[in-house]
DNA sequence: GGTCAATGTAAACGATTGCTGACTTGCAAA
DNA sequence: TTTGCAAGTCAGCAATCGTTTACATTGACC
């Protein structure tokens, strides 16, 4: 994985059917792919790591060879879904960019990708390494969204303000998990980014803006 | 369990250490009692059905004589969860009704039987008939929160008041799992009544208050 | 006291699960 | 071409899980 690696790692080669039929690389991505998919649609238990590796065109001995166990894909997986969620485009300076990425987030297929890592965030494994990795992700979601409410660490009202910025992550979080597919509550799984923006707009306004408190 | 069953029902009598030591009643409410607190914490694959009986101080093979499977233990749960959470004392005629009992229901420590009830609404077994048990009660929730704010079936801007009774609904499921032991996120997990009501307030008035819609 | 159904117990079965070890295949440097 | 090692395959083990079967015990009714 290093970058001097002596191996031809492949880092631009998204084409999958042509060159390299074994690459440890592309194989520990497609496990990855796969696993995130099955823990967060079917949660951690249910998922077998037969069908993990299944998903991914694999033999299910190499979860073992590259993650060590089933607990060790679910914490890659967790923390590749950390890394991608944080890597968040621009800072989130305003309320109204706050609601805009948090429609964005929300909204969309409740199969695609943001959806599947915001509900990987739900799963628990009773690992302790998985479930640091979770609380610490929710913990800086909350920050970044007190954050963009003018949040200051130390202030005072500070612990009012966070409990404000969980509360409103519980909201983004709940509709996630009630617009999977197990649940299928309607209209709100059938709704598109048009129909959350109002309504996330309000609920994040009335817990974050600062006129109240 | 019918009221003229032929056998010496106990109806009133809720110490345990005393008379009838073979109790079918008993035991079918220990095995309910035990397998919603197992299902809510864990989820339905994590738990083990020795588990529940050991936590019920009874013999596993009741849970198949009594339920006929794990699955049918967990749809009874299901089931009394759905009757005992619907009880509800009076109807909610107004948003602030809806303010006092949200606040109510989600407030109270973590492993209550209030917030076990709810956390055992956002379990799935993948077996259908649990399912539709799950998404009816979840609708009927709902419909309840939307009828506080004046919602009559049939009337227009109907389906935007359904869908911001269900993200109401989302703030509220959030909150109960984010509060669960698992996940431990402060200051949420250790909030109490007082400083959950005024938020929850502003969410509730944000969604559902007539004045914008 | 004898009878019998209800209730509870003990042990094991078959299926499934995560995981391992020995083996094979492919790629690339020598 | 040969050789060395990473990458991948295969079969099976040990443990666990839900369930079932055969048996024991209790207590009400005649």
């Amino acid at each position: 994985m290093s970058p001097d690696s002596p191996f031809p790692v492949v880092t631009d080669d998204d084409s999958e059917t042509t060159v390299r039929s074994r690459d440890a690389g592309a194989t520990r991505r497609h496990l990855l792919t796969a696993g995130r998919r099955r823990f967060a649609q079917d949660g951690y238990s249910s998922t077998k790591v037969r069908d993990i590796a299944s998903d991914a065109g694999v033999n299910v001995a190499l979860i073992n060879r590259y993650f060590g166990s089933k607990e060790g894909l679910f914490e890659a997986c967790l923390a590749t879904a950390r890394d991608e969620l944080g890597r968040t485009d621009d800072a989130t300076s305003s309320l109204g960019d706050l609601v805009e990425k948090t429609t964005r987030q929300i909204s969309g297929p409740p199969s695609g990708e943001r959806t599947l890592m915001m509900l990987l965030l739900l799963r628990s494994s009773g690992d302790e390494g998985a479930d640091r990795i979770r609380r610490n992700t929710l913990r800086s979601f909350a920050e970044q969204m007190s954050a963009a409410a003018g949040w200051a660490p130390g202030s005072a009202q500070s612990d009012d303000l966070m409990l404000r910025a969980q509360i409103a992550l519980s909201t983004m979080l709940g509709i996630a998990l009630l617009r999977a597919s197990s649940t299928g509550l309607e209209p709100l799984t059938s709704a598109g980014a048009g129909d959350l923006e109002g309504p996330l707009r309000d609920v994040i306004t009335a817990l974050l803006a600062p006129p109240a408190g």
